[in-house]
DNA sequence: CATTAATTCAAACGATCGTTTAAAACGTGC
DNA sequence: GCACGTTTTAAACGATCGTTTGAATTAATG
């Protein structure tokens, strides 16, 4: 019992703090103080600071990282011999993340963090991100380009990182969203607010490409 | 010369060192070694390093915006009795601020910092930059409402969202962006990287709306 | 129960932080 | 050249930082 409760009320207030102003505003101290620890147990635990950020990043991001490829995959056999639906990768990708943030435990933190990361130019964080990823990475790669195939590689990176993006803001932003847009943070408004951004983001992988940046690619 | 000279040194090394590492990760000192000035210099000619970030984002920022609010008042006079284009709201929105990256002097720090600034928690910060973006807001809220005028409000404004966010990356990414699409970075691509955006949001702001997100609001 | 391993603790280390202070240096106008 | 204003400078302040250390406490094992 305690063995384990030290180390996850550090990550609990860890994940918060983190979350709530950025890796380097915020001290192991502040940490402690939150997690009502003892300042050398973070050292005991995890080694060090920066270790402590990829384990809290790593410990949710990873099994959903695992459930978005699981689904896709489950798309993938639901098309059967079908063209695969761009929806239906876009949803494998939003909709384990946003999930968690109906998780009572987590709440918006974590996905906040997530967001934040994103954005993080920290050598170290983006080299432990990239490996997280790689997999996802690769897998809806091959996943947009069958369901997208008319839309030339170039074009189709570029659209999937302006939906990151958009995912990211959504993620990192929701409470600000949610207060400005004047809607709801309940569960029932999780599934619109995926909805919303598969609607968004499937609209604009559709879009037509315009002559400029098609012609431009060939000079 | 030399009166204006230690200010904007510090200006300049600020800008570069807060895009690449953040505001937290940075120090006086940092800065102060990169401009070649003495500590002090930034409490005499700022104040505090707080201020020092608010003069670094507003010195380019306030003539961005301006030039945006200017492009859309030009946008609006041309379309005169027809309706108001999507695409030339979306590009006096775009257009001034990525022409800031082709500034030889800022170069891609700048951008990079703004697209960080968007994701910041910092309440100071938030603060200031609601404070400078106010009248952005306004008026290109209006915009697109008139070059939309079926989309409902709230599908409005959750797409504008969706729509910063793929912004803000593109800003803050670039040169992960130009490196992982195998795309140059000189400027003819900036026009590129203009219209690519502008199509992927014009898509996503013309989507249309499902089925469950509508129904849901009226819950 | 004794021994060993694991965990927690308080204190300290060496370093760095934003800010302040007062003196020195420089610039300006008469 | 002098008086005054502006800017730069080096040093210091009080605080905080991540990490380390060794002792105390607790847990596990035979």
């Amino acid at each position: 019992m305690p063995k384990a409760d030290t180390k996850t009320k550090i990550l609990d207030a860890a994940e918060m703090l983190f979350a709530q102003k950025g890796f380097d505003a915020v001290s192991l101290r502040n940490i402690v103080e939150s997690a009502k620890v003892n300042l050398a147990a973070v050292h005991y635990h995890f080694g060090s600071k920066q270790t402590l950020l990829h384990k809290v990043v790593s410990r949710r991001f990873r099994p959903i990282n695992k459930e978005r490829l699981a689904m896709l995959a489950n798309a993938k056999s639901n098309a059967g011999k079908h063209k695969l639906k761009l929806e239906a990768v876009l949803e494998s990708l939003f909709l384990p993340i946003f999930r968690a943030q109906a998780n009572p435990k987590a709440g918006k933190s974590f996905t906040r963090l997530i967001g934040r990361v994103v954005f993080d130019r920290n050598a170290e964080l983006q080299k432990f991100m990239l490996n997280e990823l790689t997999e996802v990475f690769v897998e809806f790669s091959k996943a947009f380009e069958e369901a997208l195939p008319d839309l030339e590689k170039t074009d189709l990176d570029w659209r999937s990182h302006f939906m990151a993006g958009a995912m990211a803001h959504t993620l990192c932003n929701s409470d600000l969203l949610t207060r400005f847009t004047q809607t709801n943070a309940n569960d029932s408004e999780l599934e619109t607010t995926i909805q919303r951004l598969i609607d968004f983001t499937a609209g604009g992988f559709r879009a037509k490409v315009s002559k400029t940046s098609k012609t431009n690619k060939n000079t």
